[in-house]
DNA sequence: TATTGTTATACTCTATAACTATA
DNA sequence: TATAGTTATAGAGTATAACAATA
């Protein structure tokens, strides 16, 4: 047996272990994407999820907060300030719910839409740039391969 | 025209054209898995970060606090707790660099080895319940294309 | 009885500024 | 002057319990 050199230095950091985790990679592209996506999305005032939220809302108009909720794996408490601030600033609007009393169905305000405009726009073209390291059809199967991987059945 | 509906209800969500965005997959993805990855380490009393920081000690040992915050993207200060605590749970120990007065190398104490041992196994096979859902190609390519999303060149 | 939206609150995670000791 | 580790602290994100109004 040769003898072990006590306490050497790292040089440099094997990573091959953690690299063979599925949750590692898809954690560190999640934040690589998020970290373009934030200053990007920073003049339209919107975060991530704020940005999710309003494109929901875009695209399917009268969504309640409960569905909010269950599509983007928000809690309804931590939902409330946020749909709050967005009517503040007057993006969305909240009308009455046609069928249920309880509920809220919200809605672009005018302000909202030419935001949403701009920023889905936006989102697409960083989307492209991202994309810029993968070729169309790795993009494409990289998107499919994500989806396999939450959409339970 | 078509006259709308006014306030009418959402049957059912559109994801569409969140579902385009490489971002709000990755994001899905990750959290998916680590939803599974938490009850999974909970009996080795290990958080995802715990772990990634242990593996990587496990692979490097003496491997200084700087080099683990670079290779996993956490600030100096959020590290400070943690190599603390692992410390006072005796599962890591933290002797003089050979080299730089002013770093620590880490290394697994027994029981740290101990541990890691366990809970890599465990990663390792909770990785294979996740890939159930993919052939073993598809996650293959889905680990290569990750890496190329989040490896800067 | 169950659900929508809400308040209050706590806990975790992440970020910034500033200090010390060593390089 | 720059870097490793640290402290204190602030902010963002996420969690649970409990309530009023409605289903």
């Amino acid at each position: 047996m040769r003898p072990r050199t006590p306490a050497a230095a790292v040089e440099k950091v094997d990573t091959a272990f953690l690299e063979t985790l599925l949750g590692y990679n898809a954690r560190r592209a999640a934040l690589a994407v998020i970290e373009e996506f934030l200053p990007a999305m920073a003049p339209y005032g919107l975060r991530p999820v704020e940005f999710s939220v309003l494109s929901l809302i875009t695209h399917n108009p009268g969504i309640t907060s409960r569905q909010l909720c269950s599509t983007l794996g928000i809690l309804p408490p931590n939902l409330v300030g946020m749909v709050g601030a967005l009517e503040k600033r007057e993006l969305i609007v909240r009308k009455p719910h046609p069928r249920d009393g309880r509920a809220f169905g919200l809605h672009l305000a005018p302000a909202g839409q030419k935001l949403m405009r701009d920023a889905e726009q936006t989102a697409a073209t960083l989307e492209a740039n991202v994309a810029s390291r993968l070729t169309p059809v790795e993009l494409r199967t990289l998107i499919r391969l994500l989806k396999k991987v939450y959409q339970r059945d």
